[in-house]
DNA sequence: GACGATGAGTACGTATGCGTACGAACGCTC
DNA sequence: GAGCGTTCGTACGCATACGTACTCATCGTC
């Protein structure tokens, strides 16, 4: 699971964005590792040891009352990181985090990241801009479950995990799809099969093809974007210079 | 709108909680205003001029996507402060925030309140705190939105507003609590109704009386409470000594 | 190649909430 | 105390989504 420390090519955008300074404070303690699907990277009420920049595949934050009835309320990509709690000095959180798309990170024990953000204003500054970026995303969540209709919340949901796998395929079940947003299994079924009729996508077993994000957008109205678009407007077009040696980056959301 | 700024008796539990240098530093910039009906404290994308420490009444963060169709994600009172975005280093905000229940504040200049961040590290982890509690909320609404019926959501909404009014009369039309739930009119007069019937409140022309929350809670099932306990375990019970003077605190959540 | 498990399609009755609309009650002003 | 604007009660038809449940398809496994 450890890794040569020596040299990351970083495909995580937040990781990208690190200043020459700040990636040589957290570079020691960064570790490659794995994440599996379904893998718990933090459970509610119990202390968070490790913050992960997602390299690959994405990471669900998933929000309860103060019993069961999870509902997804937060997705994570290359394009950020998990332990938003311990960004704002938590050791904590309520919420689950938990792997949805298996796939990578560099991991960082979370008492390591609380030292490095105690001694570098700009890598605070950074990891803070991440953290706004994130509260808008549970926000707009909090709208689209209001004002959207099933098939408006499911579009939503697919753009937004498209954008951080990267690919036209989609490989989830209509069960686990149902569970992250909170309805019923046969309402995902039923959501999916209007938009395969208008030819946006293509379900498989277990799998969904992104064929129209055009199409899929329409669905999803005004509660796909704005999150995106202020990630972009904070972080900007990645400078290549005077940053971290750095992957080609995942793609970006279209508007 | 100024005032004698060499001593205030806080009412708004953030002050109260702050250590006597960090009060010291932020007393002289602080200024009593108050806060009239509607008045907007932000506005999407324009740029957050004040932030406001509420002392008596009510601020809501409303969420759009890029258009309109504007719901509140979050609610704040005495126990909190408007300018999320300013605590995370932003600038501005895509949410707007505006005066829900008419009340007063102290209010500090965003730049002012920078440089105070700046300048204290005990600062910045008092009101990270209270960023943290905020998240929450947001989060809560997000699966409140998705999960609870028009009659629980109310309910939980009618539980958070009572909290930080601190009265048994929440006067508020059905209209705006529409507006506020992102749902039909109608439907908050019915759902009203059904809470009536049950002798949990009483509904007047422009005002609710809650008269037990016990069955109003009941209603909102396990979606009331969390944020509400998370704020008591972050901040704890106030301890009168080595604080800043502080007039009696407005009531806590019941749990 | 049969079996069990998981995933997907479908269906029926019901509940919740919407859009719209109209009228009644209340409260303020002149 | 007449007039008017706001607030609230109510109603009807319809859309959306639910709960439940049964069947069929697909896949991996022995």
């Amino acid at each position: 699971m450890a890794n040569d420390k020596s040299k990351f090519v970083f495909r995580n955008r937040l990781l990208c964005a690190l200043s020459p300074s700040d990636a040589a404070l957290l570079t020691p303690h960064l570790r490659a590792v794995t994440l599996k699907l379904r893998q718990e990277l933090e459970q509610p009420g119990r202390p968070i040891r490790r913050v992960y920049f997602i390299e690959r595949g994405i990471a669900s934050v998933v929000s309860a009352g103060i019993g069961k009835d999870r509902v997804e309320t937060g997705l994570i990509g290359p394009e950020g990181m998990t332990g938003l709690m311990v960004l704002l000095g938590n050791h904590q959180s309520p919420n689950a985090t938990f792997i949805q798309a298996e796939g990578t990170a560099l991991a960082i024990d979370a008492d390591a990241l609380r030292v490095a953000l105690e001694k570098s204003e700009s890598l605070r500054r950074l990891l803070l801009k991440y953290a706004q970026v994130f509260v808008i995303q549970t926000a707009q969540t909090a709208v689209a479950n209001a004002r959207l209709t099933l098939e408006g919340r499911l579009a939503r949901w697919l753009l937004m995990t498209q954008d951080r796998l990267g690919e036209s395929k989609v490989p989830m079940t209509h069960e686990f799809l149902s569970v992250m947003l909170g309805v019923r299994r046969a309402g995902v079924t039923e959501a999916l099969h209007a938009l395969e009729g208008k030819r946006a996508i293509r379900a498989r077993r277990g799998e969904i093809d992104i064929l129209d994000r055009k199409i899929i957008q329409k669905r999803a109205g005004t509660l796909y974007g704005l999150p995106e678009a202020e990630y972009e407007r904070l972080f900007g077009t990645p400078s290549p210079s005077s940053r971290t040696p750095c992957a080609g980056r995942a793609r970006t959301a279209a508007t």
